[in-house]
Formats: structure tokens, sequence, C-alpha cells
DNA sequence: GCGCTGACTGAAACGTGTTCTAATAGGCGT
DNA sequence: ACGCCTATTAGAACACGTTTCAGTCAGCGC
């Protein structure tokens, strides 16, 4: 990403973190950015692809920590349940920011299919890599049709769980909670 | 619901219908349902919260529709999966005016968090009574923590696949099919 | 150096969600 | 019938996302 637009998702997460999603007041993420506020929309066509750009910097980072300390754990389960634990911790330290980002992405806007199927596949391929353990998602083992389905629900179930977050209807550990719980409905019989 | 609130509820849907979220201007809405803006607003908080209201109502006509016919099947999954598949056809009949009554009700706004909640209540009990088979929820049978976690959990991954396919991720039966492979993988052992 | 091109700027303008206000209407107890 | 109270109305006003435009600037080929 380039330095302008850089400094523009900056300013909207400044922005985010005081005052979530109506605080980023695009005239102000420009005023911020020093930038006028064509620019901001010369990189970004909207609101919520401002944000979902700045979400999509977040989990970046997110996966480098992975790398350097993936999930640890003896079973998927506990593998899984951890990831998911730190995903959230992480994420909602910033709760209006993490509101704001969430909001942008679960809007749905068609203009923005690629951004918000980049995101989810993000995830997807943290969620594998936390089933599988050490490895690095796309190297060595093809991926098999039941840990796609795994990854992709647990993927699904967390999304949802943070909408729900988002809107007040529960708090973080419900977060993790509901994650856990799905992945222990799905992973039953398996202790590999 | 009084009648004058039913009014510029079904005017909400009419436009919805025709243009999706944006077509739901509420000047509009309240030009077509034959009444004054301030009016729209006395009823309903947001442009959200009218679509929420919307989204409910559907949701008791489906409700009433399934007491009639409750999702038949030999198996939970039988019935779980009929039941997701039913419920997605009926609302992506419709498809301008699904994603936008999804569209609100992702947005999150925690001045709607009962509604939000309502909502996923609601898609809570249909899902615990297809699992059930006939009966209706809440009579006799008392819900164990299994059924609980397993509702909720299958609740969740419709709504996130409702809302990819509201963003163009993915086609309605990506739906369908995201959701009956969420059940089987949480249903694999059982027979009942 | 010169001109071209594409990005950037400042500012205005537009649309729509939301709020506010003053005036009116309708019902209800007395 | 009268006063009161609440809902309703028409319309203005405000905020902010988004678009548009004319003017400026920087780099780059020539």
């Amino acid at each position: 990403m380039e330095e302008r637009a850089r400094r523009i998702v900056e300013s909207a997460v400044e922005l985010a973190e005081k005052g979530g999603f109506e605080a980023v007041r695009l005239r102000d993420v420009a005023a911020h950015a020093d930038v006028a506020l064509g620019t901001v929309y010369r990189r970004f066509r909207s609101k919520e692809d401002l944000l979902i750009a700045a979400l999509d910097r977040q989990i970046g980072d997110y996966q480098q920590h992975l790398l350097q300390r993936p999930p640890n754990g003896a079973t998927r389960l506990d593998r899984v349940t951890s990831f998911f634990q730190g995903a959230t911790r992480s994420l909602c330290r910033r709760p209006n920011l993490a509101r704001a980002m969430i909001r942008a992405v679960a809007t749905g806007d068609p203009e923005l299919t690629q951004k918000m199927a980049a995101f989810h596949n993000r995830v997807n391929d943290l969620v594998t890599m936390s089933l599988r353990g050490a490895s690095a998602p796309g190297e060595g083992v093809p991926t098999n049709s039941e840990e796609q389905a795994l990854a992709r629900t647990l993927q699904m179930v967390w999304f949802a769980s943070l909408v729900g977050w988002s809107g007040g209807v529960h708090g973080q550990s419900g977060i993790v909670e509901q994650t856990r719980t799905a992945a222990e409905l799905m992973l039953r019989d398996s202790d590999e």
C-alpha cells in the first residue's frame, strides 16, 4: 500500500478507535491524513471500503504474529479454541475500532464483494492453520474437504458472534464461548 | 402492531422489494404510507429499525407456515436441512427485500440490541423446532444444553451465510450448502 | 526547457437519514 | 361545549456520505 493510502487508513483507525463508526467522518479522515476529501475517494470507494482496508491490515498483522507463535495445543479442538480466544482478544482490545470494522464488513455492499471474500478467506486460512498445528496454509498437505468445511463453518460462527457482540447481544466472552461450543460439537470424536 | 405502523412497514417492504436498501427512502416510505415523515420516526427509531420490523413480521409469517407444515424427515439432519432449505428459499424469493433486511439486522446498531436479539431468538426457536420434529418450542420437552448449542450454532452459520449471499460472495445455493455442511459436521453420529 | 498527463486540491453541491418546530386535529374527561 | 393532551402534519433545517468541477502541481517523455 502506498504511503498516502496508509496515512488515510491510519487516520480512519485513530478516529474509529476513539468514537466508533460514526466518528469516522470522511472529512475528518481527510483532514487528519492531510489530504483532500477527493483523494480519499480516489483510493477507497466508500467509508466501508476504507474500514475494510483497516480490517485487512489488522488481520495481516495478526497473521504475522501467528507465524511467530503458532497456536499450540495437543488436539485440534485445543488449538482452534485458543486461536479464536487470541484473535478475539486482539480484535476486541479496541472495541470501538472493532465494531466499526465489523459493521463495515457486515454491511455487505455488493461493490465490495471481493474484499469481503478476501476477509473471509484470510480468516479461513488462519483457522485452517490452527486446525493443523504449526504448518502454514497452502504448504505440503493439501486441504481435504472435511478440513475446509470445518474451517469455513468455524469462521462463520466467529463472524456471526462478532456481529452479535458488536450489536450488544452478548459480551466478549460470548464470542469465545460460542466458537468453542461450535468447535466442540464438530470435533467431538476427534482427538488428533 | 397498530394499523398506521403496519402501513409503514408494508410500504417499506414494497420499496425494498423493488430497489433494495437504498430504495427505501424514508420520505418515500412516508408518502407511500400516507403519513408524515415525523410519524415514521415516532414509530421506528431508524431505517434499520423499520427494516428489522419487516424481517420480524416475515419470520412470524414463516413460523405460522411451519406450524401448519412442520419440517418432516426421519433424522435431525434431514429435518434441519430441509428447514433451512425452505427458509432460505422463502427469504430469497424477493432478493432485494431480503438483502435490505439482512443488511439492517447485520448493521448491529447498539440502539437495536433487543430487536437483533429477538430475531436471533426467533430463528433459534425455529431451528429447535426442526431439530425436534413436530412439537412446538417451549412445550413439553425442556431444552437440553446440546440442543441449545446446536440450534445456536446453526442459526449463526445461516446468518453468516445470508450476509455472504447478500454481499455477493456466493449464491443462494451456497447458503443451503453451507448450513447443510455445518449440520452434517455436528450431527455425524446422531441418527435419532 | 516544454508540454502532456494523471493525481491532488479546495470548495461547492447533492441526496438522504435524522431532528426540530410550529401549527393542527382528534379524542376524552368533566 | 370546553380545555387538555397526545399524535400527527408540513416543512425547514442539519449532518454527513458522496459526487463534481475548475484549477494546480509533479513527473516524465521529448
